[in-house]
DNA sequence: CGGTCCATTGATATTCGTCAACGGCAGTGG
DNA sequence: CCACTGCCGTTGACGAATATCAATGGACCG
């Protein structure tokens, strides 16, 4: 799972054996020969949330691992008061859960509908011990999560209202950059969850992209829908140069 | 390595043994048997820097694993027009590098005099393939890491400047909670480096600790050392409550 | 048609950042 | 020994960015 992952959502749809999975070639299992594969096969199975439902409360039992098949998912933590923030946006190949561990330290909801493929605790964990591939796979997806949570850091510490903005646009729409553009994309999230993930106010996001789009760096097509041009103009705002440099 | 981690701060000394290595119970190697731990003896070197000092510039090559064996570091990510934001301290027994890259995407600067204990980076990739303990113990380490760091994401986007002190101070106290107070704490970092961390001026960071003291929540000896008599007070200051259930 | 949910927009308040001055302390050199 | 200088931290005045509070608008649904 990553903070903002740069790849394809998949449709929702159903899926029977792994090999024909969508996820088959970038989620936790990628690495498995067939005899891993079997035994992955033999303890899986598909269970499916609708948009706005919690999968996993904060602090409350996880009784099995799994990975995102489709859909998009948050894990957030929340203060006492109320305040909360998305600490990572789970999509699909993405894994949930950790070793060794029955609890959950963050909340887990569907923002839009999600599949997911699980697999019981026991022969997950089983797995992960007597299989170097499934378990070094592991290692290197929590690792890209780790760089993933650190760049939103800087993002949460340093960056302004609109440079937030257009991070977060940026990521998403460089998801769907086939060629060449206009690009559009989706949000998966709301408004709400959108400035829950930015650590900033809902309001604050509405006038962020409306600016943006009074300035023409993006075109909104409803509410949902968001519509760039040239990312180049999304990369100046977003307050990172680098990501500029490696646009298409 | 961990955002803000919760152990002791061991004294520079030097080591030469891993016997009596005073981070062997913690690092990376802490699950090795004798074979591994022979391995790993071969592979390694110690190596020490001044506080100030830059280990790796943002982006530049990392040659090496390591595990920090006394001291602290901080691990920082950049934006263009020189606005920093800290995303990891290393404190001793954490894990510096990445297995399969040889880029550092962080600076890594010491804030006090730092000793690690260096592996070279293939002979360490190799134990790394063959060794299930040192591999799961990796892992499980990174897991706390993104742990911490996620933690530290609910800091950064939500609490108030009071609540982002609060919390740092407390984390440090609790290192060396032995027993009942009054808790005493030097910090390892600067007024900057704090400011840094937090996602803060070094005047709001100054600010704070001022107003912290007028509040009777804590005192200052000195610019570094911070006593707390009552961790109760500081953690009704974080704006995290678990947290103080959790205190002796 | 009315109600609910979500998003937008405006007016105002608050927090924190910025700019500037100052103070203490350590190191340096006369 | 003492002035000088530079670094780090503190404090104050002010301003800007964002949160808060409030009203309105549009889409969807019963």
């Amino acid at each position: 799972m990553v903070v903002m992952k740069l790849q394809p959502i998949s449709p929702s749809l159903t899926v029977n054996g792994c090999t024909d999975c969508p996820i088959r070639a970038r989620a936790v299992c990628a690495d498995c020969n067939d005899t891993e594969l079997v035994k992955l096969d033999k303890m899986k199975s598909y269970k499916s949330w609708k948009a706005g439902e919690t999968l996993v409360h904060e602090g409350a039992p996880l009784e099995f691992a799994a990975s995102i098949v489709s859909g998009c998912a948050t894990l957030s933590r929340s203060l006492e008061d109320g305040r909360r923030q998305i600490v990572g946006l789970l999509l699909p190949s993405d894994f949930i859960g950790r070793p060794g561990r029955t609890r959950s330290e963050y909340a887990i909801e569907a923002t839009t509908d999600v599949t997911l493929c699980l697999f019981r605790r026991g022969p997950f964990e089983t797995l992960l011990r007597e299989s170097p591939r499934v378990a070094s796979r592991l290692l290197e997806m929590s690792l890209d999560e780790l760089d993933a949570t650190r760049e939103w850091m800087l993002l949460l510490g340093r960056k302004t209202a609109r440079e937030k903005v257009s991070t977060f646009l940026l990521a998403l729409l460089r998801r769907t950059a086939t060629g060449v553009g206009p690009y559009r994309t989706d949000l998966p999230l709301s408004r709400e969850e959108i400035a829950t993930f930015l650590g900033l106010t809902i309001e604050t996001v509405s006038r962020q992209l409306t600016l943006l789009r009074k300035a023409g760096v993006i075109e909104l097509d409803g509410l949902r829908t968001v519509i760039c041009a040239d990312l180049h103009l999304l990369a100046a705002e977003s307050g990172d140069e680098v990501a500029e440099a490696l646009l298409p």
